[in-house]
DNA sequence: TCTGGGGTCCTAGGACCC
DNA sequence: TCTGGGGTCCTAGGACCC
């Protein structure tokens, strides 16, 4: 049986936390760049108010029902994630952390310390709240794929009972019928779409097919583990978290990361190539720390930017461009080398620019990294000690206090960073910003 | 003026290898 | 009538997740 932890209204939650008198009004928080809606709480729903919805279109509607409304503040969102899994660990020696408001439990082979399973849950789903202040909902199933769909049943219920447990054939059965086809994971826009063009209403109808139809439909073998893992066989990985001696978890999953990125949305559209140049800069520093805080290198550097999304225009909204590097790297150095050889490549005068990003592929473990014939030992001496002096500075002393002059001297009126003009404090991580009471 | 960011997996087709 | 078998790597595109 695995459990599903998901919590309720997430970047909400955390506000309400440090601002309880928020409680039982509408609270809304924006995307990057004061953008869009991406966290309602129920009372912002029951508004009408949509995820995702750009913010300039529903300002006025905001303010007319006096809706708190705030920039994202992940420094704060990642911290109070932190402890939530924490709080999980208590639970069961396998935590598989799958998004930052969500964790599935292995719950097989455990003696609960409650009189069955959903007071087991329900015990879980107390102790969060208790010790975070998150509330959340829980769901256990015999597979990933049913723990979620418990998990959206159990966001139905009353506040306090907020668990829903799928132990047997007939209650999986009631389940797969009361649910929607579009709410099962792994179902989205499209799939729902295409499989409503059959007929197919609910995961009930969609578990009754028969698995090679399904297999024709939904992309071949993601399909068919999604039919299975509906049927109670267990077809997805399940990657616990490695846990340390104190019992904290390890941040590197069980498997490698393919990828790590940086992209943003500038405050206002760009076109000067000096400019660009400052923000890419940026966006490689934060990505190279991030490397470096996951012990990967990378050898390919892409780099893309982006124009209007919104308006009409011919040829592609985004254009990158990948560089391979001869041996894989997470020196800030050369990555900013590379990454301002291929903005060159592709940046055009006269084009307004009004996102850029940089991303990092072909990773490699930090420390055995394929080298080559033709490097010699001293091109290398002492740049991993300057960058881990740099990064130790940047923590203790707040980020961005130590940085590259490419990257722009923080003056604060660069045009190309984003609106965050609503966040709050970062409460929990920030000597200066401290909770005041 | 104004619409986010960071990821994953799978398939198909082309080019190439022996 | 009629042209093998078994592979790898790369890219583009499509779908999905939170």
């Amino acid at each position: 049986m695995y459990a599903l932890i998901d919590c309720n209204n997430f970047y909400v939650s955390c506000e309400r936390v440090f601002r309880p008198t928020l409680e039982n009004r509408p609270v809304v928080v924006l995307s990057n760049n004061d953008g869009c809606l991406i966290s309602r709480s129920d009372e912002a729903k029951a508004l009408g108010l949509k995820m995702g919805e750009p913010y300039h279109l529903v300002r006025p509607a905001l303010e007319q029902h006096g809706v708190a409304v705030f920039s994202s503040n992940y420094g704060l969102y990642g911290d109070m994630s932190r402890r939530v899994m924490q709080v999980l660990t208590g639970f069961s020696p396998q935590v598989e952390v799958y998004s930052i408001d969500e964790a599935f439990l292995n719950l097989a082979g455990l003696r609960y310390t409650a009189p069955d399973v959903r007071a087991y849950a329900l015990l879980i789903r107390d102790t969060v709240q208790r010790h975070v202040g998150i509330p959340t909902c829980v769901g256990v199933a015999p597979t990933k794929t049913l723990a979620k769909l418990a998990n959206r049943l159990a966001r139905k219920q009353p506040l306090m009972e907020r668990a829903v447990v799928l132990a047997t054939a007939s209650e999986c059965a009631a389940a797969l019928s009361q649910t929607p086809i579009q709410d099962v994971w792994g179902i989205g826009r499209r799939y729902a779409a295409k499989l409503r063009e059959y007929g197919i209403e609910t995961a009930a109808d969609l578990a009754g097919q028969p698995e090679s139809w399904v297999r024709r439909q939904l992309g071949g073998i993601t399909g068919v583990r999604l039919w299975h893992e509906l049927h109670g066989h267990p077809c997805l990985d399940f990657d616990p978290h490695a846990l340390d001696e104190d019992g904290c978890l390890l941040p590197a999953g069980g498997r490698q990361r393919r990828s790590v990125v940086c992209t943003r949305s500038f405050g206002r559209p760009q076109h000067a190539a000096e400019v660009l140049q400052e923000a890419i800069a940026t966006f490689a520093c934060r990505a190279a720390e991030k490397l470096r805080q996951q012990h990967l290198a990378a050898h390919l550097v892409t780099v893309l930017l982006g124009t209007d999304r919104y308006k009409a225009r011919s040829g592609p909204a985004t254009v990158s461009t990948t560089l391979t590097l001869p041996i894989a790297t997470n020196d800030t150095g050369e990555l900013l080398k590379a990454a301002h050889s291929a903005l060159l490549r592709l940046w055009r005068p006269g084009t307004v620019y009004t996102r850029a990003g940089v991303m990092f592929c072909g990773l490699e473990a930090a420390g055995q990294v394929q080298t080559n014939l033709f490097v010699t030992a001293s091109d290398q001496r002492n740049r991993p000690q300057l960058m881990a002096a740099v990064d130790t500075l940047n923590q203790r002393f707040g980020r961005g206090r130590v940085s590259y002059a490419a990257a722009g001297i923080a003056s604060g009126n660069a045009g190309w960073k984003g609106r965050s003009a609503m966040r709050s404090d970062l409460y929990t991580t920030s000597w200066e910003e401290l909770w005041q009471i």
